[in-house]
DNA sequence: GACAGATTAGAACGCTTGTTCTAATTAATA
DNA sequence: TATTAATTAGAACAAGCGTTCTAATCTGTC
C-alpha cells in the first residue's frame, strides 16, 4: 500500500529530473517526451501514468524545481527581521544568481523561467503565478524602502519602483541568458565563489542605481 | 528579366515579414511554415522556392530585421565623434529599447534575439555573430571609457567591463521579456515617449552603477 | 504459491511537421 | 500569338510528435 515510496526514488522522480533538464534546455514545445523518457530510463507510458499529460509533467517539474530552489536558496537567507533593505537586496540578488547559475538539480529552475519567458506555453501563467508573484512582491518592497530611505521627502511612485525592480531582475536573468548562449553545454556550471563575486558586483551596481533614481524624484 | 522587382512588393517580402512575426512570437522550432504562409497569403512551396529551407527563411528574416532596425535606430544616433561616453551610453540604451519595444516592423528584431537566447536554434550563432558582436564591442568600449573616467588610477579589468556591459543589456532585454509575458498580444506596442522615459531611467540607473563599480576597483 | 492491484513495456494510432513533387498559372520576349 | 522561363497551388510523402492501448511484469498480502 505504500505506493508513495516510489516518489522519492522511483521513476516518478527520475522523470521529473530528466524532464527538468530537457524542458530547461529546449523549452516546453521543443522538448519531447521520448527524449525525457530515454534520459530517465522509463517508458513513454510512465509519463501518462504518473502525470497524465506532458502538461501535467511540466507543472510537476515546475513546482518541484521551485520548491527545491527556494528551500536551498531562500530569498531571505537567514536574515533577521531587523535587517536593512541594503542587506536584504544583497541577499536577494545572491540567491537569485545561485539558484540559476549553479549546477545540479536546482539549476534549471531559473532556466525554466527564462525559457518560459520567451516561448510562453500558457501553462506558465497558471503555475508560475504562485512562484513569481511573491518573489516580485518581496523585491518591490525592498526597492520601495530603499527609495524612501534615500529621498525621505519625495514620494516614490509605482512606476519607478517597478522599473528599478525590473532592472535588478534583468541583470540577474541576463547572466543565465548570456552564459547559456556562450557556452553550449548546459552542464558547464560555475563555482559558488565566482557566482557570489558576480552577485556582489550586481549588488553594488544596483544600489548605486536605485540611489540615483531616488534622488531624481522631484521633491 | 526584372525578377528583382518581386523582392520589394512580392511574396518574398510578405513571407519575410510574416515569418518575422511568427518567429519572434514562437521561436524557431515552434514556428510552422504553414502558419507563416497562411499569414503571408502564400503557398508552402514559396518558402522552398525563395529560401530553400525553413532555415534559409530564418536567416533571411534575421538579416532583414537587423538591417531595418539598425537603419532606423543606429547605435550612435547622430552623435558627433566628440561625444562624451555618457551621451553615447544614453543613446545606446535608447536605441536598444526603441528597437525592441516599439511596434511595427523593426519591433520583432530584438524579440527574435531574445527568443534565440533561450531556445538556441544553432543557426543563430552563424547569422547573429555579425549583428551582435559589433554592438557588444561598442558597448564595452563605452563602458571602458566610463570606468577609466571615474577612476583614472585604477585599471578596469575585462571581467568588470563585461559585467557592467551585461548589466546594461540585461536591463534593456528584460523590458521585452517582462512585457511579453504580461501582455499576451505581441502587437501591444508602446508610445515612443514612454519608451524614451524608461530608457532615461535605465540610463541614470546604469551611469550610477558604473560609477560605483569604478570607485570600487582597488587603486 | 495464489491472487489483486500497481506499474511498466512497447507497439499502434491519429495528427502535425518540413519538404518534395507535378501540374497549373503567370509574365516576359520575339 | 507562340514560346520560354519564372512562379504558384495544392496534393503527397516520410518522419516525428503526444497519446492510447493491451499484454506483461512487478509488488505486496492472504
Amino acid at each position: 500500500m505504500k505506493t508513495q515510496t516510489a516518489w522519492d526514488d522511483g521513476t516518478k522522480k527520475r522523470l521529473i529530473e530528466a524532464a527538468g533538464e530537457v524542458f530547461a534546455q529546449s523549452g516546453y514545445r521543443s522538448a519531447t517526451v521520448r527524449e525525457i523518457c530515454k534520459r530517465a530510463n522509463a517508458s513513454v507510458s510512465a509519463v501518462n501514468y504518473h502525470f497524465k499529460d506532458k502538461e501535467g509533467l511540466y507543472s510537476a517539474v515546475f513546482e518541484y524545481a521551485h520548491r527545491l530552489a527556494t528551500e536551498k536558496y531562500p530569498h531571505d537567507w537567514g536574515l533577521g527581521p531587523g535587517a536593512t533593505p541594503e542587506e536584504r537586496l544583497r541577499v536577494f540578488i545572491r540567491s537569485l544568481l545561485l539558484r540559476g547559475l549553479g549546477g545540479g538539480f536546482p539549476a534549471w529552475h531559473e532556466k525554466l523561467v527564462t525559457a518560459e519567458i520567451s516561448d510562453p506555453s500558457g501553462i506558465f501563467s497558471k503555475v508560475a503565478e504562485s512562484s513569481i508573484r511573491p518573489m516580485h512582491g518581496l523585491l518591490e518592497e525592498i526597492v520601495r524602502e530603499l527609495l524612501k530611505k534615500n529621498n525621505p521627502f519625495g514620494e516614490a511612485d509605482d512606476e519607478t519602483i517597478r522599473i528599478c525592480s525590473m532592472n535588478v531582475v534583468g541583470q540577474c536573468i541576463f547572466q543565465h541568458h548570456a552564459r547559456q548562449l556562450m557556452v553550449f553545454e548546459i552542464s558547464k556550471n560555475m563555482k559558488p565563489e565566482e557566482i557570489v563575486a558576480i552577485s556582489e558586483k550586481i549588488f553594488r551596481f544596483s544600489i548605486a542605481g536605485i540611489r540615483a533614481i531616488a534622488s531624481d524624484t522631484h521633491c
